[in-house]
DNA sequence: ATGATATATATCGTGCACGATATAATCGTT
DNA sequence: AACGATTATATCGTGCACGATATATATCAT
């Protein structure tokens, strides 16, 4: 006998047992609960996080916006053309630095604010959480992602 | 004045708090770690997924998948379809049912099991949790999801 | 047997995500 | 001043994800 633990390795690679595909589904089930609330503020899932960032601190650049996000300019790019179709942040060159882009709210932008403001709580109530208990997971989820980054860079 | 707490509003809809982009970020950061150690292996991340189904079971309807994976079949059809052209699986008209797919593995797909069985080790020494850590982490985001797919569907 | 309904998969269009590459502006060194 | 290197953003191609719709098979009521 070559191997003595075949069940070792069915283990490890039992769909159900993975961390990896329980943060992919949950990521998968949490942006399908924010889709129809996102509907009815006309945007995705991805332009809404953008909207968190710039409601946050208004006017900065493409690479800060990435930085924040940890997406490339290759997804935030077409992603903030549609942002500014839609009306709701404008894209400007820095004039001392003609390089970046600087991204602003309009003021339609700034006053999709208040009614994105009752989605968290909302989600907040469907995921049947305690406070304490999302404030856990979201540290450990936090921790490991940034320990997977710091991993993945070297 | 009219709200006596903008502070919370602040709070809740910073960045950092949200639960959703812990997920969402974390998800991304997983994604990245396995991608160069998928690339060895020909897949991608969400064919990966479908082979751990395969590999537990053979031979199953396209809608299985899905019900497992927690994806819709037009996520799946092309999905299905390149693993094919790669040579990993075959899909066939159940005889029965001639509605249903059925999805199996070549020897080839079975074959790439023991290469695969290697990954979930190596992502859970890039990720510095123990295991129990990894255990309650898998156990709350499960719990997690399932109770978010359980109000989405009301 | 036949038509209505349900089931299983596929197709189409849009948007996200990313590797690779391109383009243009800035900076540093000489 | 000039040139190479760096920085910031954009473009292109591929694959995933999903809503809406289509198609074909199966089932059920009559």
């Amino acid at each position: 006998m070559e191997t003595a633990e075949p069940d070792l390795s069915a283990e490890l690679l039992a769909l159900d047992n993975q961390l990896c595909f329980a943060v992919y589904s949950a990521n998968h089930a949490i942006t399908r609960m924010y889709k129809p609330l996102l509907d009815r503020l006309g945007v995705t899932y991805p332009q809404y996080l953008v909207l968190l960032v710039l409601w946050e601190r208004d006017s900065v650049r493409v690479g800060e916006i990435g930085e924040r996000l940890m997406l490339e300019t290759n997804t935030l790019t077409p992603l903030l053309k549609r942002l500014e179709t839609l009306g709701l942040v404008d894209r400007q060159r820095s004039p001392q630095d003609e390089r970046r882009v600087i991204v602003s709210l309009t003021d339609k932008g700034r006053n999709l604010r208040g009614e994105a403001a009752r989605l968290p709580e909302r989600v907040f109530a469907a995921s049947g959480c305690s406070v304490p208990e999302v404030q856990e997971l979201r540290g450990a989820l936090v921790a490991l992602r940034d320990r997977l980054r710091a991993r993945s860079g070297e």
